[in-house]
DNA sequence: CTGACTGCAAAATCTTTGCAAAGAC
DNA sequence: GTCTTTGCAAAGATTTTGCAGTCAG
């Protein structure tokens, strides 16, 4: 994984040659998606940095500001969930997929070289520049299913 | 693909095994759906059917009522975006993946067997119980890859 | 008849925008 | 100083809900 340091660099780049510019904020809401690799909401963003920083006053519109700001950057990226919001995790880890339990909203992450190459190929096939892709398995996870099968014992 | 018919008894079917009732809003979602193959947003259909039907009235809460319960029933699906809402489309063909142009929009379907065959052994490896699973490659289409290049060349 | 369904409008979510004050460079 | 960013609150956009009337079974 990608130090801290380096990627506060990399930001603090991006951030000068779109001629921005750098504000506690926007590196606290970095910080936050380095610090606690998962999938979290802008209102979970919001809020646990209301928490961590009790002082500071950040408004949910610049956590949707900066959270947009980001993606562009290629510094995090976001999975959607119908059509109740996106979660946004830190976006500088290889590339990966996502296993999401429908019953307890758990993401686990996945990397499959056949399915990358496979891609590639139906892309390629019809003339398709692909630039993205995201993949997402929806299922039950394995505690999940434990759960249910002792629910059913008792 | 699987006759109209064939599909309204099926429906009917489902309908009558819940305990629900059978109304024209509801077939006429149902029947938009498998004659305009596309992927559509609850508005969309709404306005589609507002058009074809204007001496009906048909309200949108009616039309995401009856998608939700048509998504539940297995009879459509629906493909999300970020956080601008959802599209539905028929459900009842054969599972298909997604190709989508962010430049114009375009959805194509394709069906890969590798693909599929990849992801039950992702899921079973650890122990995760697939129910289904979405995939979108994101991109620019062949189409807009050329008016790009005219565009430059003019 | 009874209970489900509908349309409407209001409410609830989630996200974006306008604006004056504050901050970065 | 200049121009961007911020927080707030208001506005937008999308989806859901409450309710009285309507309709299917």
């Amino acid at each position: 994984m990608i130090d801290y340091d380096v990627l506060l660099e990399q930001f603090k780049l991006i951030i000068k040659e779109s001629g921005l510019k750098y504000t506690k904020q926007r590196e606290l809401i970095v910080k936050y998606l380095y610090d606690n690799h998962g999938h979290f909401t802008p209102e979970e963003i919001n809020d646990a940095l209301k928490i961590t920083y009790p002082d500071m006053t950040i408004g949910i519109a610049t956590v949707y500001r900066t959270l947009t700001l980001l993606e562009d950057a290629g510094l995090v990226t976001s999975i959607s969930f119908g059509a109740q919001g996106k979660k946004y995790e830190f976006g500088l880890k290889k590339h990966h997929d996502h296993l999401v339990c429908k019953q307890c909203g758990i993401i686990t992450e996945f990397y499959d070289e056949v399915i990358e190459k496979q891609q590639h190929e139906i892309a390629n096939k019809i003339n398709f520049k692909m630039t993205d892709h995201t993949m997402k398995i929806i299922g039950v996870c394995q505690s999940c299913q434990n759960l249910t099968l002792t629910r059913n014992n008792s």
